[in-house]
DNA sequence: GACTCAAGTGAGCCATTGGCTTATATTAAG
DNA sequence: CTTAATATAAGCCAATGGCTCACTTGAGTC
């Protein structure tokens, strides 16, 4: 993201507070920009198709990412850092055992 | 999705396993086809701003997904999978405080 | 070295989604 | 009843997801 796209988002974001879609107080994530896919992988061992079919994603799409082709959506990085920080326990969730 | 593309799903996914792209023996992960994100929602008792905010997603996408007009993808079903489940690790990661 | 076989890279294609706008409805509070 | 907050609804465009085909890299192993 480029440091105008950059302004322009915050621009975005004082309008949408503005307007109520936003509640101001709220504790807004940071969500990181961009995600180092391969990183979150190989430190937990696992090739590019047992991690996309343990965690629920398609292999081309986890291609897509790592190759830099594409960028993951907002939803999918957070998901991703989830699955960094956390991930027995979304392993769980996936697989039925609720925990927490 | 239909009974026929389920079928077609199975089909993509036996090709997928002969040519190695999927680690047969892998516990694959079954992500719903259709995720009640409202009632994700309202089992939190947050607005649609507040989720939104709180786990990092755009307000309008999130309407979209609630309102049917869009179905989230996998890698966002899977995660709000793990939002209903496990919210507080989810707020815990993206706030910063590493769990596990 | 030559020969696999598994894992990953890279480019191209199309349908669907994400993100956004505008307008309208519903609900709760004053 | 009026207002403000919350949610529904429909339409738009650029970007992504999912897929195919072709090619490279790396670890064995013969």
């Amino acid at each position: 993201m480029s440091n105008g796209s950059r302004i322009i988002e915050s621009m975005k974001e004082a309008v949408a507070i503005a307007r109520g879609e936003i509640p101001a107080e709220s504790y807004n994530v940071h969500i990181p920009e961009r995600v180092d896919v391969a990183s979150i992988r190989r430190q937990l061992g696992l090739t590019q198709a047992s991690f996309a079919a343990s965690f629920g994603l398609s292999l081309y799409t986890l291609r897509n990412w790592e190759q830099g082709k594409r960028q993951p959506e907002p939803a999918a990085r957070a998901y991703l850092k989830v699955i960094e920080k956390a991930p027995e326990t979304v392993r769980s969730v996936l697989a039925g055992i609720a925990t927490e």
